[in-house]
DNA sequence: GTTGCTGCTGACAACGTTGTCCAGAAGGCC
DNA sequence: GGCCTTCTGGACAACGTTGTCAGCAGCAAC
């Protein structure tokens, strides 16, 4: 910038003027500092220029996700992505892998940079270090998971609303006997689509029938047994409801292994790849991660440009996706 | 660190001293700003530490994806982030959409924040905008493409080597009409696989028979097109080579329409997943995402710990995953 | 000619940190 | 006691920017 001042012959505050096109400058001037510029190649030093700056933006925001290579949330967070380009703001994505120890680690680094705000699924456990971001006056929008800390704005999924469809329509193909498989009780969304599986039979008129609930299913190979299991046990299901992407995958395994993919209902939580591929095509409720990230990033920058002030909730619906395999009739 | 140092009455410098594990500090003293620092919940700021350090670094590099939601970029993505984080280093990511304007607005903008380096999946344009990066002296890495500028580091994949094994493959279960779909030719990547489709022919003792080969094709609903195409022709071929992800979901999906998904055989270069639950089972030639960012973060770090000196090319095999749709014999 | 206004420009300090250098205390030796 | 060395701590400037304010033309009005 000095080198660039010296070309054009105007003081280091005039280039400064030129590079914000701030108002104020004559034309002849502002034609020869821009010549200078390009001439000398010069790139302004934004971390320079957002510790000086009275705002102290600097135009980069956190994204905390569970794992940046999770479809979910790679999903999300291209979503993010364009709200922030159009902002001129880049983006921090970082990986908690539902881990608290790594959650903090990666918040204090999001700190150290000083981010403009955060955009965070949490991870099931303790909040605290999100406590101590909020107190350091950083806005935080909390995704997909609705956080503890109720004063900040959240942008989740009506997952209840979302399993109980999911029951209704298997009533509705004249199913009795529905199991559920749920992924940790530590996690909210896990807990939440229980109720609305709950909610579901409750609707349907169906008792609940203690047998056909598991809980805490993590992964596809848990997943995979625990649905053996239950279709090896006396009085089996006639469908399936699979709360998450991977125990829909280890529940099509299972399905499969016993050659009983046709006759078995299936309906699994959150949209993927290929589902209208396999044999029978799998009917879903589906998410949308991108309108989730889209609404988040909308908030965090409407928090960054207008203040404080009341919290707002966003509750996105989801979608029942009818592709054959949530259609199949009790046998 | 103002009020820290108040706090535990000494100078700037010392807390300085303590909150960078400097020596000649006595344990008292130590002790003392540590304290302060907790009380006050002092979060050292990077951004002016970086502006004042000697050796200028931000602790951030920047990752340039096609597209941080898609699977191949997003798996390179989180081994990137994995071994930038083990040096407490945040990674920017950003999309180009192979485009050439945006990935020249994401570099500008990697450069303004001053990132320590870059790690770049080149869109298939001109690449004048890195060019520009490399004379500021930042180090960058190219993934997955060999770029132009031949003196970066880069990590790619062996295409070449992948495409003529898997046409070897086929050729081993006496398929002689073989057909190949390529991306857009401005991918390096897309014609060094087509090269490698050359080369297996050549090895095969199989004539090229251009009426077999699709080049240009990019995404699903045009590969499901050029399929069909070639099937519905004269000659049909008993045998595909899907050149890329996308092309081998189209290719899957004219199969089914024709319900000839048991008798012509397929491979696709890159896997996906699922691709074992599909019937049949896809054999693909595997790439792997999560080495190709590891090894490219590795070349990236240890240019930034180790200066400059000759440039180093990276080669990754592929593995070819034999699932039962690339060893269906010709009818 | 003086005054007041407007429009443009530059000098200077400051943002939060660290590199350099120097001062003062403590300790050992003659 | 005087001198040298070692250790500890602080004063100060600087990194590359921008906010503040003052100065200086040029012009109109008296």
């Amino acid at each position: 910038m000095r080198d660039v001042a010296a070309l054009a012959a105007v003081s280091l505050k005039t280039v400064s003027r030129v590079v914000n096109r701030e108002d104020g400058v004559s034309p002849e001037l502002r034609a020869r500092v821009e010549e200078a510029v390009q001439l000398i190649g010069y790139r302004p030093n934004l971390t320079a220029s957002s510790l000086r700056r009275s705002d102290r933006k600097t135009q980069a925001i956190g994204l905390l996700l569970e794992d940046v290579a999770n479809p979910f949330s790679s999903a999300l967070h291209r979503a993010v992505e364009d709200v922030a380009a159009a902002r001129s703001c880049l983006v921090f994505a970082g990986s908690s892998d539902e881990d608290a120890a790594k959650e903090g680690e990666l918040l204090r680094a999001f700190a150290h940079r000083r981010v403009d705000g955060l955009i965070v699924i949490p991870a099931g456990d303790d909040p605290s270090g999100l406590a101590d971001e909020r107190r350091q006056g950083r806005p935080i929008v909390f995704v997909d998971r609705r956080a503890t800390l109720h004063d900040a704005d959240s942008v989740t999924v009506d997952n209840r609303a979302g399993v109980a469809r999911a029951v209704r329509h298997l009533a509705g193909f004249r199913h009795r006997r529905i199991a559920f498989l749920a992924d940790l009780s530590s996690i909210w969304t896990a807990t939440e689509r229980y109720q609305g599986f709950v909610d579901g039979l409750l609707e349907s008129q169906i008792p609940l029938d203690p047998r056909l609930v598991r809980r805490d299913v993590h992964g596809i190979g848990p997943a995979r047994d625990a649905i053996l299991e239950l279709l090896h046990g006396p009085d089996p299901p006639t469908a399936i409801v699979a709360g998450q992407n991977l125990i829909t995958i280890g529940a099509i395994r299972a399905l499969q292994a016993l050659r009983r993919q046709r006759e078995v209902a299936l309906i699994g939580f959150d949209d993927f790849v290929l589902a209208d591929l396999l044999d029978p095509p799998v009917t879903v409720v589906a998410q949308d991660p991108g309108e989730l990230g889209r609404v988040a990033a909308e908030l965090l920058f409407a928090r960054l440009e207008g203040g404080p002030g009341e919290p707002r909730h966003v509750v996105v619906e989801t979608t029942l996706v009818e592709r054959g395999s949530g259609e199949i009739q009790p046998g």
